[in-house]
DNA sequence: GCTGGTAGTAGACGGTGTCTACTCATCCTG
DNA sequence: CAGGATGAGTAGACACCGTCTACTACCAGC
């Protein structure tokens, strides 16, 4: 525990924590104020509602996979259609790998809660995404923000249908690899 | 309501009803047995935990979007392309109009619960899918369960995002056409 | 006519989110 | 330096929730 940590970040972060080990059925506004060590009263201060809390905790998974986003995109280099590979892996592995907060940052009951809205805060990766897209699109018939757009529907339905655990019951597969492998093909033509 | 319809059935179709018409926050079990006219305990006979109440009500969704893709696609004909452009838009119309429902068959942690998983209640519409893939896809390459899993997961992302409001805002568009018309272009080739 | 099981009732329990009244320390002002 | 205002957090109440258990009608079969 920081020293010199307000109780608002403490709060974001003590919920985080709680979610990635517990999932979203643990993270309730009693249960992260017992573990930040404070009365159930006092998030109220802060968040004058559950919602807004898990908005936040939310809005820090988007900046999260955002900053991973980045520097992978950075670490790895190639040309744009490798680097929207790249991008596309990170996004699957967030997804996998932190599925609470995954499911959490694409609840629809939270969206406008915040200073900031969710989708707000998920605006820059997706402006990644399209900037790549628009380099590494293959026809210009379709323009760049559908081609991403839709490119980036299909590995949300990836991730989430995926998760849901029917992909793999349908398609025999262990994991996603193919399914990335024949997205990013379609809306990009073959890798180069 | 029906006359002789068990309570069982009757939860069930309530629990629809609340759901489509006020949302997933208020299928509480205790008002599904409000509206029911039973006492609150009385779900319990049936369904012996709130999640599988609402996994029977989510299973009741699937078989119905099942129904009207099937009703569509006997009504719409035209070749296997033409067909899958009516069955992707049935399920987006789906996914628009009964938001909550929609919602709630995608719920992770009622995937398990009653005798049938919801899982296994959403085979059909993905085995139509398939089928209709393997004879409209237009190159061998990609196996028919690869592009038609890769499909559905654009699909099912075009409907979440849509209606979580990202897409709107980031490509500008009204209407998810463009995005389902890049999507079939891409997996399935240019329509006829 | 009694008996046994079935369907539903009613109340309790612990947990939740929200609201309100309160304490207590800190800081600014006179 | 005294005193009031303000901010941060506490504590308890409230209504609601899901679950569990004891109880009561009711109806079929022997």
């Amino acid at each position: 525990m920081q020293a010199d940590e307000g109780l608002r970040d403490r709060l974001i972060r003590v919920g985080g924590e709680l979610l990635d080990n517990e999932g979203p059925s643990a993270v309730s506004l009693r249960e992260i104020a017992r573990r930040a060590g404070v009365s159930h009263g006092a998030p109220r201060r802060y968040f004058p509602t559950h919602l807004e809390l898990l908005s936040a905790i939310a809005r820090d998974g988007f900046t999260d996979l955002t900053t991973r986003a980045n520097s992978a995109l950075a670490e790895a280099g190639g040309n744009p259609r490798a680097q929207l590979a790249t991008l596309a892996q990170v996004y699957l592995d967030f997804a996998a790998t932190r599925r609470g907060r995954y499911e959490l940052m694409f609840r629809h009951d939270l969206l406008e809660s915040g200073h900031l809205g969710l989708r707000d805060t998920s605006l820059p990766l997706f402006r990644l995404l399209t900037d790549l897209v628009a380099q590494a699109r293959p026809a210009p018939e379709p323009p760049a923000q559908v081609t991403a757009g839709a490119l980036w529907a299909n590995l949300h339905g990836i991730a989430q249908l995926w998760n849901w655990g029917s992909l793999t019951l349908a398609t025999g597969a262990t994991d996603p690899a193919a399914l990335l492998d024949a997205t990013l093909t379609a809306h990009l033509g073959p890798a180069a």
